[in-house]
Parts: structure tokens; sequence; C-alpha cells
RNA sequence: CGGGGUAUAGCGCAGCCCGGCUAGCGCACCUGGUUUGGGACCAGGGGGUCGUAGGUUCGAAUCCUACUACCCCGACCA
């Protein structure tokens, strides 16, 4: 080990920038804040694109896309919705240039001013509600479960490597239905693929539930959420599930008629998550060494490495790795064979160790005397010998070990770093030297939410669907309350 | 927008205070050779309008002025 690391992970930007991912955030001022994101790590973000793809469509949701631009004027329909995101929208008032007077480069064409300015997408509700409106007539036409791949601008004051953006990649679905109810159990079904995604394929275990009304999405009624929790004991908001109840139907005039024969407004919800995805999943793994990635989203699952002195023992070991890479392959493990001449050995062993690949084979002239494959597995970093006999349903075993192991080691950090609080002087004392999760009391007042933000940075992340309630009193106002929730300092 | 910092090769930096010959180092890159079971070594080589504009001076990376950009902290952040 040559170099200098991050230590623990604490830098986490520096992970993105210099060591694997490459995710670079724009250094043009022009696109200030914006991601350029890799091969490396948009390949992470295609696994977790795939994965979600795929589950929106087993559950009845097919994909469109919508305009990048959305006028002016659509903003101005729902009243909060606005109020939301007015302050972040990036807006094209001109659809010409022309030569500069002075010869030198173009300027913009005064007199290609549009009449009404467009805002790039912070997110699509309302170019979607207003095609909606021409969509919906009938019952018959309902439920509408739409699910767009795009990209989304949101002009933020700071911006922090995949976490929050300038642009980012995600996912948004919009649904309409005939009745309340049926929308609540959309935005439930929803989150509960978000967990499902999270924990299962992500390795990151999650909290479910939903938002305080000041942390409530612009425009919706309820938000449920799912959040985790990071390796330096802050909680990421990973993916959010709104119940819009009639607010989109109602500025938008989207109405249907039921099997009464009357009219009535839709009921909508939408839900998203995004390329901070990518950065939630470096952070809650990632240690000295680098990446790490759960199996199930690994773009390079395993990796062999051939080990010589001479070219002939290269071609032996070769004809040895293409027949385990194969028999791999058939397992659908994807493996990558890496016999580049160019890097040695232990070169190729870090390099593959910061990109986080889960498991790494290596062959030399001792293994094909003996029959033998080193494996070595990121998560623990162990290596050991095994017989080539079977190796690929070894290898299957042993990634889906890494991936349960990632997820309980996970699932471990977060108990360690959740703690139950029930005075205020507690409460400031975990906030600022224990960090992760504080389960608390809270009366339920948007006032003491916003008093505990301003005095601690801690700001409710979610209230938990799936837990006891348990009455008590509210750790900073002493007034009663019906259950605990769930505090934490956020990203 | 406030407070602090930075800008020199692809990346990371030194040089600046106290102006002076051809602007230097590490990594990376290229060529040749020896290497290869945990980031190899030797030799040679390529790459810079020192952020931009102006000023002072015989002479500016270095001093002065303005501008621009980026980073950190804060405000902001469904």
């Amino acid at each position: 080990m040559a170099k200098d690391f991050p230590t623990r992970a604490e830098n986490y930007a520096q992970w993105y920038n210099d060591l694997v991912i490459k995710a670079d955030l724009a250094e043009n001022s022009a696109v200030r804040g914006c991601m350029v994101i890799k091969p490396y790590g948009y390949a992470i973000w295609e696994k977790m694109q795939a994965t979600l793809d795929k589950k929106f469509k087993e559950t009845g949701h097919m994909n469109a896309y919508f305009p990048l631009f959305i006028p002016k004027s659509f903003f101005s329909r729902e009243a909060s919705h606005v109020e939301g995101f007015a302050k972040e929208c990036a807006v094209v008032t001109h659809y010409r240039l022309k030569g500069a007077p002075d010869g030198n480069g173009v300027v913009v064409d005064e007199e290609a001013k549009l009449e009404e300015e467009l805002i790039i997408r912070p997110t699509s509700e309302t170019i979607i509600w207003d095609t909606y409106r021409n969509w919906i007539q009938s019952y018959r036409d309902l439920p509408l479960l739409i699910n767009q791949w795009a990209n989304v601008v949101r002009w933020e004051m700071r911006t922090r490597l995949f976490l929050r953006t300038a642009e980012f990649l995600w996912q948004e679905g919009h649904t309409a239905h005939a009745t309340s109810q049926e929308a609540i159990e959309e935005t439930q079904k929803i989150l509960d693929i978000y967990a499902d995604f999270a924990e299962n394929w992500m390795a990151v275990p999650v909290l479910k539930g939903y938002k305080s009304p000041n942390e409530r999405f612009a425009g919706a009624v309820d938000t449920y959420c799912i959040e985790a929790l990071m390796q330096d004991g802050k909680a990421l908001q990973a993916g959010t599930s709104h119940f819009l109840g009639q607010n989109f139907a109602k500025a938008f005039d989207v109405k249907f008629l039921n099997q009464n024969n009357t009219l009535d407004y839709v009921w909508a919800t939408s839900w998203g998550v995004s390329t901070r995805l990518v950065g939630g999943l470096i952070m809650a793994h990632s240690d000295d060494h680098g990446l790490v990635i759960p199996p199930k989203l690994a773009p390079v699952q395993v990796v062999i490495i051939p080990i010589y002195k001479k070219p002939e023992q290269l071609v032996q070991i070769s004809e040895k790795a293409h027949l385990i890479k194969s028999a791999l392959e058939k397992k659908g493990i994807s493996v990558k064979f890496d016999e580049r001449d160019s890097f040695t050995p232990g070169w190729k062993f870090n390099e593959y160790e910061f990109k986080g690949v889960p498991v790494r084979l290596a062959i030399g002239p001792r293994d094909l005397e003996n029959g033998t494959v080193e494996v070595a597995r990121r998560d623990t970093l162990e290596k050991s010998v095994y017989q080539i006999t079977d190796i690929e349903n070894k290898v299957v075993n042993l990634l889906e070990n890494i991936q349960e192991n990632l997820f309980q080691k996970a699932l471990s950090f977060r108990e360690n770093n959740t703690h139950q609080v029930d005075t205020w002087d507690e409460f400031v004392e975990t906030i600022e030297n224990k960090a992760g999760f504080v389960l608390a009391h809270w009366d339920g007042t948007t006032e003491t939410e916003q008093k505990i933000k301003e005095e601690t940075k801690a700001t409710i992340r979610v209230i938990q669907t799936d837990t006891r309630p348990e009455p008590g009193k509210c750790v900073y106002s002493g007034k009663p309350s019906k259950q605990r929730v769930v505090f934490a300092r956020a990203y």
C-alpha cells in the first residue's frame, strides 16, 4: 500500500472523485454541480435501473416519456408545488443564438425571446398531469400506471456528489386512480418495492414510514419514504412515494366519469428514486480499501487474474481461466478475465478492490499443478484456496454469502447506531456525539419540529408505520405523544 | 448572498513573503530492457500562454488592481 487513502471513508467525495467511480461534478460554471458519471459508475446505475424497471413492469406499470421543458405557467397551477420548487429552477428564455457583433463567438439573439419561458423539469408532475387530462375520461381509463426514466434539474445552492447534484438521473412514476384507497395502496406498493430493492439488492437496511408535514413533498397529501443510515451516522432519504390526493387532478382539471355516471377528480400518486442511490450504496458499504459493491448490483461480480512468469504459462492459465469463466457465466455470473500484460498481479488486486468487485480468483503455476484457484472475497478480504472442481457452484454460494453478509453488517451497524432517548439533554447529547438514528417522542407539531431542527440540525426522518404505538411525552415540549419518531441529521 | 481558502502539465503539489538565467517535483503517460503469488525496477523521453485582463519594473508565476472560476463553512435543500 503505497498510497494515501481517506480513512474510514470519511471523505466520500474523494472516493467518488479520485478513486473508482470517477464521477466528477462538472467544473464548467455553466453546468455547475451537474454530474459526470464515468462508465463504471454508470454500470452500477444501469443494474439498478434494470432491477427496478422489471419490478415496475411486473406490477403493471408502463414506461413513457414526457418533455424536458415545462411551460412556466404550469407551475403556477398547484400552489404548494410551485412554492416548493420555484427557488431551484433553470429557466429557458430564448431559442436562438447569433454571431457576436465583435466577431467573437455567439450571443443570445434577443429577437428570439420566448413568449413564455420554459422551465427545465425539476420533476414532471405538472406536464404529466396536463397530459393526463386528455388521456382520462372514464373509470375504464383507470388506473393509469406510468413510469418515466429521465433526467431532472434542480439548481441547488450547494451540491454534493451523487447525493445532491444539479442534474440527476431518476425514475418518476405518476399514476392516476379512481379511488383514494386505490391510490394509497399504490403508494404503499411502490414503497415496498423500494424497500425490497434497498435491502435485498443494495444490501442497505431501511426504515419505512411517512414524513412529517414539514418534510412532505410539495403538493402531496402524504409522503412515504425509506430512510437509510450511512456509515458516518447521517441519514439518507433513499426513496419517496407520494400520495397526492386530488391536488394535481384539481389543478390540471383531470376528471373522469365513474360507474354512476358522475364526474369526479382522479386520485394521484408519484414516486421516485435517483442516482442518489449510487451514492448511498457507496457510503453504506465502502471501507478503507475502496468500494464494496454487493454482488447483485456489481457490474463485474468475479474477476480472474492470471499470475505467470513466462508467456507459455499465460497460455495454460488462460485456457483454465476461460473454462472457469464460461462455467460461471452459465450460472448467470458476470466475469472479467484480466489478462492485460501491462499491469502486475499486485496492481490488479488493488485495482479491483477499489472497484469493489465481490470475488477475485487468482490462478498461477502453483494452481495449475494442484488443480486449485485462490479465492478472495471483497467484504472480509479473506483469501482461501479452492479445489477447482465444481468451482461454479462454490462461487455462486460465495456470492450469496457476501450479499447476505453485507446486509447483516449494515443492519448491525444501524442497530448499534440507533438510540432511544427520553430527555432533551439526552437528545442533544446523542445527536451531537453519537449521531445515527434517534428514537424520541414528538408532540406532532411543525413548530416543535422546527425548533428542534434549529437547535440541533436534526430533522424527523420518518414516522414508522411498522412499529407499535407507544404513548409518551415529547422530548422537546413535554406534551403528549402517541409514538416515537426517528430523528437524525441528514444529507 | 455572508465568512474563509485556492487557481502553476492529465492528477496532486512546491516555488511567491524577499522579482532575476531554460519554471520544478511526485504520480500518470511514451520508448527500451529486466520483472510479475499484494500497487516492480533501471535508463531515456513527451507534455506548461503559471486562471483572465491590466498596471509597476530593465525584468513578473512572484509585487499592485480588477475580474472570473472552484473548494470549505453558513443561509438553502419534495
